[in-house]
DNA sequence: AACGCGGGGGA
DNA sequence: TCCCCAGCGTT
């Protein structure tokens, strides 16, 4: 790249974005704080999805010590159905480290805004560009995707080593004038215009400096390889309910899927032809009788799918619970942080109990 | 370096 | 219906 490319580049990108962005709710700030927020909530998850959640929980803690003071409970309540629910977790912890270790100011270092949990080199150099005007790379899967079009980038995005060529490529790039609308700019336009399939190059700010386009390999880059092979595991899940009206939980392990979410009684379907009252009594020690369905539904994960025959069912005679378990009445379960596939499950339940 | 972690959307 | 998406922590 000589010098006049690279700033043809980053001038047309950052007018583009100053001119084309889009109306978000985090880009009505600078506070670090609120970009964190956001950012974390951004890994893995579409615009549109966060936004609401966005809303909710920065009326819920606006500030550094609010989060840092929230019950985890009432914390991963508010991040209840956006998945990831370590992310919760890990911010939190971060939140802390800034109070006791920085006086509750978000460092504007790389070296230091790294150590805090659940900030990778992505959201490090997002906050720092963005909150503080920092010239720091912040190379997401988008910006990969850009970068390799335009710079016509062969290497395999999904290999860890080949990332440090994209940050460099954004070093070069990066407009000391604005890094934060350099490094946004690459982010939406690789949103909006330059998608991962039909890009609309047509529209694009920086078609005319586009390597892949002149080539007409737009639609062959990024080169990416990988394939992860899934594992089904299928489950049944059962509401117990007792006379007086107690319903059984059971907390998840604290570390893997879904660490130490709370969910209806649940057990995976062996070969073998035993029926689900009998695995519900060896897993749980109690015995039930089965009553009407509830739902059925297919809930797939990235590599587990669970297939939810549920159904309500009451209790036989009580008898040692495992120490995971415990009885909740139905206010108590409202406050429970649930993933989506336990929530498909209660709604379904309420709805036939009202 | 490879894997696990949710949930939504598009092919 | 299935496949894809994608930062960070852990191993």
């Amino acid at each position: 790249m000589n010098d006049l490319y690279k700033k043809q580049v980053s001038n047309a990108l950052v007018s583009w974005f100053e001119e084309e962005k889009r109306d978000l709710p985090w880009r009505k700030t600078k506070d670090p704080y609120k970009i964190w927020v956001s950012e974390v909530m951004l890994q893995q998850t579409k615009v549109d999805t966060v936004i609401p959640y966005y809303e909710r929980f920065l009326t819920k803690y606006p500030s550094l010590e609010s989060l840092a003071n929230a019950e985890e409970e009432e914390l991963l309540k508010e991040w209840e159905g956006l998945g990831y629910y370590s992310r919760a977790r890990n911010l939190q912890a971060g939140v802390k480290e800034v109070i006791e270790e920085y006086h509750g100011v978000v460092p504007s270092t790389r070296k230091e805004i790294s150590t805090l949990k659940g900030v990778g080199p992505y959201t490090a150099g997002a906050v720092l560009s963005i909150a503080y005007g920092v010239p720091e790379h912040a190379v997401d899967g988008n910006v990969m995707r850009v970068l390799s079009r335009l710079l016509l980038i062969k290497e395999d995005i999904a290999k860890p080593k080949s990332k440090k060529i994209f940050e460099e490529a954004v070093m070069e790039l990066i407009d000391e004038e604005n890094p934060s609308s350099l490094n946004q700019g690459l982010m939406e336009l690789g949103a909006l215009i330059c998608t991962p399939t039909k890009p609309k190059c047509l529209l694009c700010p920086v078609r005319e400096f586009c390597t892949a386009f002149f080539e007409g390999m737009q639609e062959e880059l990024p080169i990416k390889t990988s394939n992860k092979k899934t594992k089904l595991h299928k489950m049944k899940a059962v509401v117990i309910e007792t006379k007086d009206g107690k319903i059984l939980l059971e907390k998840r392990p604290s570390k893997g899927l879904l660490a130490s979410m709370w969910q209806f009684p649940m057990v995976e379907l062996p070969t073998t032809s035993h029926t689900i009252e009998e695995l519900i009594e060896h897993d749980y020690q109690i015995r039930i009788e089965k009553g009407k369905e509830i739902i059925t539904f297919k809930h797939i994960f990235s590599h587990l799918t669970w297939e939810m025959e549920s159904y309500e069912a009451r209790l036989k005679d009580d008898m040692e619970l495992p120490i995971n378990c415990k009885w909740f009445t139905r206010e108590e379960i409202v406050n429970q942080p649930m993933p989506v596939p336990v929530l498909k499950i209660w709604n379904a339940w309420k709805e036939r109990n009202l």
